[in-house]
DNA sequence: ATATATGCAAACGCTTTGCATTTCG
DNA sequence: CGAAATGCAAAGCGTTTGCATATAT
């Protein structure tokens, strides 16, 4: 464990305290990659915790999140996803049909977000967007 | 009431019965114009028929759904929006300090949509997305 | 006549909260 | 030591489902 001493560091610096609870929720964002849900991330910590309780890890993620250090994407399937914002802004293309995910970089959002910033004045915050649809692949098999 | 008759027949044509709440459903849909949550259309429909149940409001907007005259959105505010596809494509974007919701028409996400089509060739569902952010009144604010 | 729709209440799944206990600093 | 965090269980909330009854066609 002990994969990301800085940002142990960052939360200790914010007057947060690191449990060993709070450490595992951030190594498992970690070691989990991408964007996860709080059920993966629980039974990933479970690995080594069991005894943590699923409450905890949403407040730990809450906790990351307050403080920056994660992001929550609300995929509308009824569970909410994670990740830690150090993969810095990117997006995914979900495959409705396959359910294969594209990850997309920022550029793809970037003339949105401007947009609506020159036309509405408004600041969207499209840090880690979802776009459902049909990929490639799906689509040929529906020509056939 | 009886605002829609080409889209009662429409459901009729499909095979679907048109009961008296059904009926009401769409009618509310018509009247309350917008994207609206299925607790306002239940409140709607009860102003005329107290006895309906919410269960049959979500039965009938999925029934809706599923033959595509109605689109539901997950805005992440923990309600779903139900909103006719008569209204035609459409965008939100919505602040999430004070709740406003800015209708976007469709230009909004239509380079995205094309630069998911020539780079990736995905085929993006983009009818009815949410974008949310800060609008100009709370940035004001929060300048201060 | 009969498949479909309704109403009511109970169940569901994800997330949050209350509260006594533990633990970090 | 004192404030913050935890664990457990229970509550919340929007939405869905089971089932007996009613109804559209």
């Amino acid at each position: 464990m002990t994969h990301p001493p800085e940002a142990i560091e960052a939360l200790r610096a914010r007057g947060v305290r690191i449990t060993p609870q709070r450490e595992a929720v951030l190594c498992a964002l970690y070691a989990l990659g991408g964007h996860v849900t709080a059920e993966e991330v629980y039974e990933a910590v479970c690995q080594t915790m069991p005894h943590v309780g699923l409450a905890t890890v949403y407040r730990n993620l809450d906790v990351l999140h307050q403080l920056g250090v994660a992001v929550v994407t609300d995929l509308g399937d009824g569970h909410l996803q994670w990740e830690l914002t150090i993969n810095g802004p990117h997006h995914h293309a979900v495959c409705r049909k396959c359910g294969a995910i594209t990850q997309l970089d920022d550029t793809f959002v970037q003339e949105l977000a401007q947009k609506l910033r020159d036309e509405l004045n408004f600041e969207a915050d499209l840090n880690h967007m979802a776009f459902f649809g049909t990929c490639a692949n799906c689509q040929e098999k529906a020509d056939t």
